[in-house]
DNA sequence: GAAAATTGTTCAATTTCTGAACACTTTTTT
DNA sequence: AAAAAAGTGTTCAGAAATTGAACAATTTTC
């Protein structure tokens, strides 16, 4: 089982599916979903590794343009520090389609029908790489100043901040503050006390 | 057409893809996903109006639980001024389980096997009452200065969140996990346990 | 398949959280 | 400015959560 999450896009259901019982057995999470507009959201809640992206929505659309618009927004427009790997997926033979996609930042491309082995090396190898890229981008964060790459955060850091940002909203007023964390008065107290946040 | 934004939740692709199909004759945009952890995300960027919810989720759990657990997520914690619509769905004619549902919040309830005409109008009306909550919500928004008035979100809730991430981030190893959150690997245990997040 | 890591549990000591209480100070109302 | 209301600082004792240690069972890794 390897340690990535892996998100499956593509219109065609069955091939959907197909496609996440394949990685199912090959990687520990696998989010399969038909409609590309989720992809943000997804991408940015759920710290996908590696996106399985396939070129073709819709019907008529044949030229992988929706495919490398989705592959723009996840590479370049989504705001992440460090974007997901993206292989891309198509039907057509069309190695055009594939330099263009690898030129705008694909990292991998395949061709239906796919072959198993070959599915989950390739996704396994982006993984890697998108994993290596993590770990030198965490490195370097070290000598920056700006804010910080989505390392897990400790709870009472965490905790922390929100309280700060808490007591803030509420204009200071600690009992207002305490009611709105869902804590007694005398806890947020004393939590004010122990972070040195008055 | 109905201009209204549904999600839908069920882990039986089978039964997701059927429903998927009824309501996309029927309304402008139907997302359909397998992966109950994925509605926080789905919510706070789609702008969902009606979630359609299966009561049970994994194999054995035949209480509805897991449905009144999400229920509660979308309804109380998702840090949103206005959660959208529930609509519970559930294979047991069980009227407890259904009155239990709509007293913590569900819009309504629907069993299976389910009446497509009826599926579509519970949702539509669903959809309909959200729309008129939110314009109120609005309305009163207009004399308030500041954008968004998303309440402080409770402790426990952001704390939750938070635990959710970063099991995601660490594939899961709950030593690994325990490590990056700065507690014992017992405590994440039971808040695990706790939280319902196993 | 042996070794290493992780999980599920229990346990008792320690720490934190809680509501109640009460005197004191600040803010709001009249 | 007096009265009323709300908020603060503090204490207390019981309830709840957290902790590290320990150990068998399971899973993962090599």
């Amino acid at each position: 089982m390897i340690q990535a999450r892996i998100l499956i896009i593509d219109d065609n259901v069955a091939v959907l599916q197909s496609l996440r019982l394949v990685l199912k057995g090959a990687f520990c999470t696998v989010v399969a979903v038909s409609d590309p507009q989720l992809i943000p959201a997804i991408i940015k809640e759920e710290n996908i590794d590696v996106v399985l992206l396939d070129m073709n929505f819709g019907k008529g659309k044949m030229d992988g343009q929706d495919g490398l618009f989705w592959l723009d927004r996840i590479k370049h427009r989504s705001g992440l520090d460090c974007p997901p790997a993206v292989v891309l997926i198509t039907a057509f033979g069309d190695i055009g389609l594939a330099v263009d996609s690898l030129k705008q930042g694909g990292d991998d491309f395949i061709q239906k029908p796919w072959d198993n082995a070959d599915l989950i090396r390739k996704i396994a190898e982006a993984a890697e790489k998108r994993r290596e890229k993590r770990q030198q981008a965490n490195r370097s964060i070290g000598q920056q100043v700006g804010k910080d790459i989505s390392q897990p955060v400790d709870l009472t850091d965490l905790e922390r901040e929100h309280i700060r940002k808490v007591m803030s909203e509420c204009g200071g007023n600690m009992s207002v503050a305490a009611k709105a964390l869902g804590i007694s008065r005398t806890t947020l107290y004393s939590k004010l006390k122990r972070y040195g946040l008055q």
